[in-house]
DNA sequence: CTAATATGGCTAACGCTGTTAGCCATAACC
DNA sequence: GGTTATGGCTAACAGCGTTAGCCATATTAG
């Protein structure tokens, strides 16, 4: 992982990559087609992301949508940038607004709020396949570069992340046993990282 | 959550659960379609296992197999039990074998061998909807008690194994940007883990 | 031993999914 | 003004899980 360093506060601290742009704009249709999409995924559930229910609501039939997209993934493909856009204007937002927290509790806090609160959109974004090749260059890295910021170690930062992803996906999933101290469990996480990055 | 103490080697570790028993013994048939759908799903992947598959695998037509099964679900709740097992056994017995690692150590290691080698199972076992209540009783705390032993308190083991399923599943699913040390990845977060258990 | 019942196959079909082919009206362009 | 691209439409296909209903065999009860 090549990263470029500047000095800040000075520590040397990776710097900031720039915010990727959207690779081509998006058309009227498609744009508002997105839009749909988003607020059916997140309101009912990757269930009712149907090719048929997307048409309906724009009030077209279901194969006039395949005029504007090559397939359903291509749609889901949209979302998932859109969700990784996200994550990362919050994750970065965290980093300059830590208040009193240390900067990997902010982000772990900042970053299970947001993808708390949006579920579905959050499990389209992170199962299964991973659409690498189809997403804007840069983004992956760019959404990724708060967790180094955070640790300032590539290994670190990417078991941060694997455990913040983990906490998140279990929790959605209603995967912890009823009962279970969930803000206990992310503090006990959140102080193993912490001290690795005091020494 | 309850957990029985006792006294081993001068420590106060968390007793072993005893390893559940399934609810109730599978027919023939039962036993053979949980067999052929789990060569299916672990050879071709989720997309492969479709009823009309699995009744083809046994020569018999799709419809036949509702004789046996109320539905599809029901199948793969019988493989996410199989694998809940699987998982159980292997973390347990990763608590005996520790060799020269730290039981922290084995433990991850163990996981992680197991269940980067059976992708389809552990994608299925581990993603969406929890069919808790269809589960044999004890099954869920069995297959987590060795995350508590190793680590002696619930939240830093619902932590640990966090990290670890966040670190499998993302692995899985090839979420790591290309070139990723992975076994640096774990060694950080191994070691992050091992340090709280020492205090 | 025979009659009733349960077991476990079968075919046909339903409603849903994503998707394709092909037709047609309007909009834009040389 | 003729040509082409845009973006609708209907009809249809294959595959999905699932249900209804029929029927032969196996098991059990009287």
């Amino acid at each position: 992982m090549m990263v470029d360093l500047l000095t800040l506060e000075g520590e040397l601290l990776p710097s900031e990559l720039e915010r990727p742009k959207r690779v081509q704009s998006r058309s009227n249709r498609v744009a508002q087609t997105v839009m749909v999409a988003r607020r059916v995924l997140e309101g009912e559930g990757a269930g009712a992301l149907t090719v048929r229910r997307l048409a309906e609501e724009m009030n077209i039939q279901a194969p006039s949508l395949y005029k504007h997209f090559s397939c359903k993934t291509e749609v889901e493909l949209a979302l998932i940038e859109e969700s990784m856009f996200d994550i990362g204007d919050v994750t970065h937002q965290a980093l300059h607004e830590s208040g009193d927290l240390s900067p990997i509790a902010s982000l772990l806090t900042a970053y299970r709020t947001h993808c708390l609160s949006h579920p579905n959109l959050y499990r389209l974004a992170t199962s299964g396949h991973f659409p690498r090749e189809n997403l804007p260059e840069g983004l992956e890295a760019w959404a990724g570069n708060p967790w180094f910021v955070v640790t300032g170690d590539p290994s670190l930062a990417q078991a941060l992340w694997s455990f913040a992803h983990g906490m998140v996906i279990l929790e959605l999933d209603d995967r912890y046993p009823p009962g279970s101290d969930l803000e206990s469990t992310w503090r006990a996480g959140t102080v193993a990282f912490e001290q690795m990055v005091r020494n």
